[in-house]
DNA sequence: CATATATTTGGCATTATAGCCAAGTATTAA
DNA sequence: TTAATACTTGGCTATAATGCCAAATATATG
């Protein structure tokens, strides 16, 4: 691989890693009703504040999700909404994974 | 995060986590173009080939891909192509940050 | 059978992630 | 100014991911 095919995918990895976290991925599914500040997620989520905080400044800096502060609350928005699409193929994955077991039990019975 | 809801975003993670490396991006891509050996995959990522099995099968693993024996060779392909439906937003999400850098820079020099 | 090629697996060292606590910052309100 | 709330950052430990080498497996070929 050479360099510049090397930056292309690092620059994509970036980005998909910052989605590959249980927490990360609840986080942008409840931001897709709209914004939503850190204490909200937080408390939906059920860890500590400063653990969202960081899943948060990850998403950020993939250019994820895009942040304001209002009086004392930060509330997070996200920025790119094609992020949704994601989740129909994911679901996809899985729906073909279950069948695949299905049909793999079926075929050993016989 | 109740127990239900944990195991569905796990389970999406898992799928996302597998596709959150260069080299497997990389993979996935040079799949689109219809199957490939491990030799192949191999000899472009530029890696040592137990790496890159290790790779292949975490993508199998999350029901990305599949493969085929055929010989002393092994051949993947892609499982699901709304895999590709990704990209497209992955450069939306890049191009964004790279429009948001540029405005900032313009916005500092006035 | 012996050898060569293609691939996978085990093992290990290195590095990256995750999550909690404690401490720091910022804003509001008394 | 003091106190309270919301959030972020630093630091630390535990766990997971990466990648190489060596060894094991499978298949083809002489």
């Amino acid at each position: 691989m050479d360099a510049k095919t090397k930056a292309k995918y690092d620059a994509r990895a970036k980005i998909i890693k910052a989605l590959a976290h249980p927490s990360r991925l609840y986080i942008v599914d409840m931001l897709t009703e709209g914004e939503k500040c850190v204490c909200e997620l937080t408390e939906k989520i059920g860890a500590d504040m400063s653990t969202v905080s960081k899943h948060l400044s990850i998403l950020k800096g993939a250019g994820l999700v895009s942040d304001e502060k209002r009086g004392t609350q930060v509330y997070y928005t996200l920025s790119i909404p094609c992020v949704l699409t994601f989740f129909g193929c994911i679901e996809a994955v899985l729906k073909d994974s279950a069948l695949r077991q299905v049909e793999m039990s079926g075929a050993c019975r016989r």
